[in-house]
DNA sequence: AGAATTTGCGAGCTATGACTCGCATTGTCT
DNA sequence: AGACAATGCGAGTCATAGCTCGCAAATTCT
C-alpha cells in the first residue's frame, strides 16, 4: 500500500509536476481513495518526503556499493568508480530526480533532499581518511567536501540539462571528472608531499 | 513602482519564504495596493521572474566586470577572477539566492533562474578561446561547461550551506578551487601539449 | 455465525490565495 | 475651474487542493 502510493507519487509527479500532483489525482492513481493515503501519511509534505526519502536510498546504496567495490584499488580507481556510481544513481529515475531538483521545495521534512550528499560525504571521507598519504591536500573535510559537491553537481548538470551529450560520451564523461578530481587531490609533481595543517574548516 | 514592488517581493521571499509570499502579502509590504500590482504584473509568476532577472543581472554584472578586468592576465588570473567574483556575486542577497534555488520552482517562465549560468557559460568560453593553446582540453565547450559548473555549485555550497566556513577562509577557497580548476585546464607536465581532435558534444 | 476491529472509502468542508472590477484619487490639459 | 485621463485602490469572486469524518467493506477473533 505504502509501496503504492509512493509509485503513485512518482508518477504523478513526473507526469504532470509538483503543483498539479494533488493528493487526490495521486490517490487517483494509485487507485486508493484519498482517506485511504491520509492513514498511512499525515500530510502531503510527508508522503513526498517518504518518496524523496526512497529515492535517496536506491541512489546512495549504488554509490555505496561501487565505493565498496573500489575499497581497495588505488586512489584514481575509486574516485573512477565514485563518478561512474553517480551517474548511474542519476540514471536510476532522472525525470524523478529532476522534478525534486527543479520543482519540490526543500523546506521543512523536504529540506532533507540534500540528506544524500550528506551521507555520501561520509562515505568518501573514510575512503579518502584510509588514502591520506596520497593525498596532497590539507583539510580533509573540505577536499571532500569539494569533491562530493563537484561530482553532484556535473554529473547532475550532463544527466539532467545535457542527456544528449552524455548518452555518446558516457566514458568520456567519467575520464574527464576523474581527471578532474586527480588533479586536485594528487597535483602532478607534488606526490608524497606531507600535507601542511592549516584547516579550511576551523 | 516597479521597483518598489520587486524590493517587497525580495523582502516576502527572504523572510517569510515563497509558499507565504502571497500577492497581497507583498502588495501590503509594498505599501500599495494587489490592484497596482497587477497592473503592472500580469501574474505572480511573471513578477517573480522579474526579480529573478533583476537578481541574476546584478550577479552578471559582477562576473563581467571581474572577467573584463583580468581579460589580459594570464589564465590563473582569470579563473581567480572567476572564482572571487562568483562569490561576490553569491554574497549580493545570498538569502534570496537561496530561496531562488530552494524554494522556487523552476518553471514556465522560471525556468530561467538558470540563464545566468548559460551567460556566463558564454563570457566564459570567449575568454578560454582566446588562451586556447595554454589550455590541454580537448573540447572547449565541455571544458567551458565543467568550469562554470564546477565554480557555481562549490561556490553556492559554501556561501549557502556552509557560510562560516567561508567567512574566515575566502580567500583560501578561492585559493582551492582556483586549483581544481588550473588543475583541469593544464594539468602540469601537459603544458603547451596540441589539444587533441575528439569532441564530447559531437 | 456473529461480534469486534481494522482498513478503505469519497463526498464535502474549509482555508487560502490568485486575480478582477467598479470606484476613488490624483494628475493634466484647455 | 471643469473635464478627461491615468493611476491607484481593496473588498470580493472563484477555483483549487489539503484534509476530515461518518459510513461501508473486509478481515480477524470468539
Amino acid at each position: 500500500m505504502v509501496e503504492t502510493l509512493l509509485d503513485a507519487t512518482a508518477r504523478v509527479l513526473t507526469r504532470e509536476g509538483y503543483d498539479r500532483a494533488s493528493t487526490n489525482r495521486i490517490a487517483a492513481v494509485a487507485g486508493v481513495s484519498v482517506g485511504s493515503l491520509y492513514q498511512y501519511f499525515p500530510n502531503k509534505e510527508a508522503l513526498v518526503a517518504a518518496l524523496v526519502a526512497r529515492h535517496n536510498r536506491e541512489m546512495l546504496a549504488l554509490i555505496r556499493a561501487a565505493l565498496e567495490e573500489a575499497g581497495t584499488r588505488d586512489l584514481d580507481a575509486v574516485m573512477r568508480e565514485l563518478v561512474k556510481a553517480t551517474v548511474d544513481a542519476h540514471l536510476v529515475d532522472s525525470a524523478l530526480h529532476r522534478i525534486f531538483a527543479e520543482q519540490v521545495p526543500r523546506m521543512g521534512q523536504l529540506a532533507k533532499i540534500e540528506a544524500l550528499q550528506r551521507e555520501t560525504f561520509l562515505l568518501m571521507r573514510g575512503y579518502l581518511e584510509k588514502r591520506r598519504s596520497e593525498i596532497s591536500v590539507r583539510d580533509l573535510d573540505a577536499a571532500t567536501s569539494i569533491c562530493v559537491t563537484t561530482v553532484e553537481a556535473l554529473t547532475h548538470e550532463f544527466v539532467i540539462n545535457e542527456p544528449d551529450t552524455l548518452a555518446g560520451d558516457r566514458d568520456r564523461f567519467i575520464d574527464e571528472v576523474t581527471r578532474l578530481l586527480m588533479g586536485y587531490l594528487v597535483p602532478a609533481g607534488a606526490k608524497g608531499v606531507a600535507p601542511p595543517r592549516r584547516s579550511l574548516k576551523g
